[in-house]
DNA sequence: TCCCAGGCTCTCT
DNA sequence: AGAGAGCATGGG
């Protein structure tokens, strides 16, 4: 498919922040301008230019059944983020406007974020860019996310290759309770940090691998995942008042998480 | 080289 | 209940 499908460049959204500030973990730059990666089983070529967002290899068809959704197009940004009144919030907001919470796949979500625990983001990418090379599917472009069924078959020694680390057993243990149904996104949609995080044990999914999974996984964009950079943030910057946020907590997190990132000393 | 990374589990108090 | 070591691996 050679279709080309643009749209006019949203406000309140910047490309390169929504696939790069550490929400997602497959999106690269294919050359200078654009971009590629892989998600529900769709290949894709994006940029963005002054004017607008380009969907290479993309039809409307797919453009409203997926990337829609999955950049968040529909949610009022400018609204959300204008009701933070946080000076180290507003701060973050002006310098990375246009970071947006992807609609990623359950799945992969979990998935990366089990991977993510006590690690770096870019052997983050490596990792998964490995597995999903080794046990993804699709001939065109990027392979896809390997399946929780794929993934549920193998063994630690399957994985070795991808050099998760301690995090294989963790992955393959995901994986079959996803299959099997201990883990279901039905209910998990309802209430995941009491599904993944008290009920299934011995996985790896503590409160902030969950708190992810909502939030990328399930656009709960009420979950506030607390990690390092977070943790730094709180400890450096007295910020105990996040009533501002209400509702919204995921969102500004990102905000904060991805400009604490890029300011580190 | 050495510290640390979008944590979690297990053990010891 | 709470604190702390250990965990695999490799980026910077």
């Amino acid at each position: 498919m050679n279709n080309t499908y643009r749209i006019p460049l949203p406000k309140n959204f910047n490309l390169s922040l929504c696939l790069d500030c550490g929400q997602a973990f497959r999106w690269s730059l294919f050359n200078e301008s654009i971009w590629h990666g892989v998600a529900f089983g769709k290949y894709l070529k994006i940029e963005q230019t002054d004017t607008e967002i380009v969907f290479h290899n993309c039809d409307e068809n797919d453009f409203n059944a997926i990337w829609k959704a999955y950049f968040d197009f529909d949610l009022d940004y400018g609204k959300i983020l204008a009701s933070y009144d946080d000076e180290h919030l507003i701060t973050a907001i002006k310098e990375f406007d246009g970071i947006r919470i992807l609609r990623q796949e359950p799945w992969e979500a979990l998935c990366s974020f089990i991977i993510s625990q006590n690690n770096n983001i870019p052997r983050i990418k490596g990792i998964i860019e490995r597995l999903c090379d080794a046990f993804g599917t699709g001939e065109n472009g990027k392979k896809s996310f390997p399946s929780a069924e794929v993934i549920s078959q193998l063994s630690v020694e399957d994985l070795s290759p991808i050099r998760a680390g301690f995090r294989a057993k963790y992955i393959i243990d995901a994986a079959q309770k996803v299959v099997n149904g201990d883990v279901s996104f039905a209910e998990i949609e309802k209430n995941l940090l009491n599904l993944v995080a008290k009920n299934c044990k011995n996985q790896g999914v503590g409160a902030k691998v969950a708190e992810c999974t909502l939030l990328y996984g399930f656009h709960k964009i009420e979950a506030f995942p607390v990690d390092v950079w977070v943790k730094r943030i709180m400890a450096e910057m007295y910020l105990t008042d996040f009533e501002c946020t209400k509702g919204t907590e995921g969102i500004a997190q990102q905000y904060l998480f991805h400009w604490r990132r890029m300011n580190d000393r």
